[in-house]
DNA sequence: TTATATTATGTAAGCGCTTACATTAGAATA
DNA sequence: TATTCTAATGTAAGCGCTTACATAATATAA
């Protein structure tokens, strides 16, 4: 039946590949060294096992030949790819692109590489990005906040991925945190100015939805606010974009209003420096006439006139720290499962007590 | 000589990895599925050629076993790893995280992965980054500027990768450029301030050295206000990093000349905003008293009080037309070397024409 | 001197995939 | 019915490295 009929040249595999070009590989050069293959390769995983007359000699070879090595085939043997992932929100937030600098300062350091994710807000997108990572061969991931599709967790655990979340905190959690409570860090604030005097507030922080970090500052808040007694208004709570823009529009609604607070706690400094905008937009006094405080604090809140009272949040600092978190995880090494960064509240020029005390 | 005892288990590799775990690799799926690994494989590549029934059965056995495929493996085998690379100074600058968020949306629809990297404006390390970038096997590299070191050009010629500038624009070079002309930007901005009738100038611009952009714009600036037949201080020219402290305390500087600017043309958005508030700080009014510009265009500018005359960059845009020019190269498709982007003038509040002109 | 470490190197078996080519079974055509 | 084509699947050879183990050369200890 089979005819067996393979006229063609024996044997010979000629794979070739979309172009003719190839580059130099380990074995090049160790022929091109006179030396074996696994001498290469110590040379640049182990040198000091290398004779330093061979090692000299093959490192030349490496450079005459502009050798690189091939990632890809050096995690498929060694199965280590030194490679971290972070997904984040979206980079299109100075507190998240800091985080990464630092994580990915750290990184390097420590001979790792790093590859970004946003999901943008979307919990399956955000699922779907740890997915790719993980096909990337990623050793562990930075993840922002402490909610997460329950896929993600069972992902993580069913591959053994060391993970981390920062920008929340919660000591009880089996979970590893680096990170703060925003809910206390709001209350913070919250009790500042009560302390100053306030009692009619107004809030304008980001959407909530997906996102903890806004929802617990605004609960924090609201939490704040009611435990002393105080009433707070539907209508004074404002949910609004990450943008300046948004900040102002609140602002212009919230000052319409016939009964309007003394002072507006916003989000973020980004909603703050909009809802500053619109005040001076209207001939509103800052903090005369009203109070304005930011979460965040950016580096340009400390500059503007007034200069913005917020809350001080180290993202570079979480970032360096969930980088030596996750390399000492893969590493099998002891670590802290909890860590808490410090937020202080930096009282500058939007916050006074309010006009009725002062008068 | 040669005693050869080895008398232990023969033969038997029992190769341990640092770890008991072993994901599913689609062998396991292979078998589970009673299949080959080929069809395994084509089902994830090329699932047209599987039959329905297959298909479905294998799917399902790869989604009860929770299979995820090894990047590296396949990147290996295939010579493809479907990721790019981009290098920029910083993250810490809005218009950079605006890029990459674009260029890595594009090159997720295209079903690329993006892996960032950052320099710190230094050349050294941007060459390093990429041969960083190119161990992890990108196939694709989008770059900042058109300054580089020329080690950079002979590895990215060596290794036959495609790369684009960015952020600058020859139409000349032989190198694709997706960007726009930061000279000409500079002199639209100048050259409308000299139209407004100003004729003594300020110049705030960020560090120039290891940055063609910063120094092109100083340099287009200059030009456009010499070839008037006006005259520029050297004092009067202020090279600062990229803060809006930077921007404030240059412009302080330049407030306590006795011969002060009637405009000051700032490198970029960031610097206008710190010598915005320093003019507040100081109770000198923005445009009467003196007239600052911008140049990015960040969303901030057109929201702040006065809101900043600025010229306008579409960093979005380049991030998506980097990917598909990127994708187009690897696919050896058709595309345009050069592709200018339109900058716009954005005139908003913070320029007017000299007092000395209105009163 | 001989036994035993120690150090430097080589050998070759994979790592988990992709894919050229072979094979098989039907369908279409002659 | 015999032939040719097509579609679906399998077989197995690598992709470019790392690394366990073998070997050889030399140093050290007994």
């Amino acid at each position: 039946m089979s005819k067996k009929i393979t006229p063609k040249a024996p044997e010979k595999d000629k794979r070739k590949r979309k172009s003719s070009f190839r580059s130099v590989s380990l074995s090049d050069v160790a022929k091109y060294a006179n030396v074996s293959t696994a001498t290469v390769s110590r040379v640049l995983n182990s040198p000091e096992k290398v004779s330093e007359v061979r090692r000299k000699h093959i490192q030349a070879a490496i450079y005459e030949l502009g050798y690189i090595p091939d990632g890809a085939a050096r995690a498929l043997a060694s199965r280590r790819t030194k490679t971290i992932g972070v997904v984040v929100p979206t980079l299109d937030n100075a507190i998240f692109a800091i985080c990464i600098q630092a994580l990915q300062r750290r990184l390097k350091q420590l001979g790792y590489t790093l590859i970004v994710a946003s999901h943008e807000y979307d919990l399956d997108e955000e699922l779907h990005e740890v997915q790719t990572l993980l096909r990337q061969g990623i050793e562990g991931v930075m993840l922002v906040g402490a909610l997460h599709l329950p896929e993600l967790h069972q992902l993580l655990a069913g591959q053994q991925t060391p993970f981390v979340y920062c920008w929340a905190y919660d000591p009880y959690s089996p979970k590893p945190y680096i990170g703060f409570d925003n809910k206390k860090a709001a209350k913070k604030i919250a009790q500042y100015l009560i302390d100053l005097g306030h009692r009619e507030f107004a809030i304008i922080v980001g959407h909530t939805d997906n996102n903890d970090r806004a929802s617990d500052r605004l609960q924090g808040t609201i939490d704040t606010i009611e435990s002393c007694g105080l009433k707070l208004s539907e209508k004074n709570i404002f949910k609004r974009a990450y943008s300046v823009k948004q900040g102002r529009e609140a602002m212009k609604i919230l000052l319409q209003n016939t009964l309007r607070p003394t002072a507006v706690i916003c989000g973020n400094d980004v909603l703050a420096m909009g809802a500053l905008a619109q005040c001076q937009a209207e001939g509103i006094k800052v903090p005369d006439d009203i109070s304005i405080t930011g979460f965040d604090d950016l580096d340009m809140s400390a500059q503007i006139i007034p200069a913005l009272t917020t809350l001080h949040v180290p993202s570079a600092e979480m970032g360096k720290r969930a980088a030596d978190h996750l390399i000492a995880q893969i590493n099998h090494e002891a670590t802290l499962l909890h860590t808490e960064i410090d937020v202080e509240l930096m009282i500058r020029d939007t916050t006074a007590p309010p006009k009725s005390l002062i008068s």
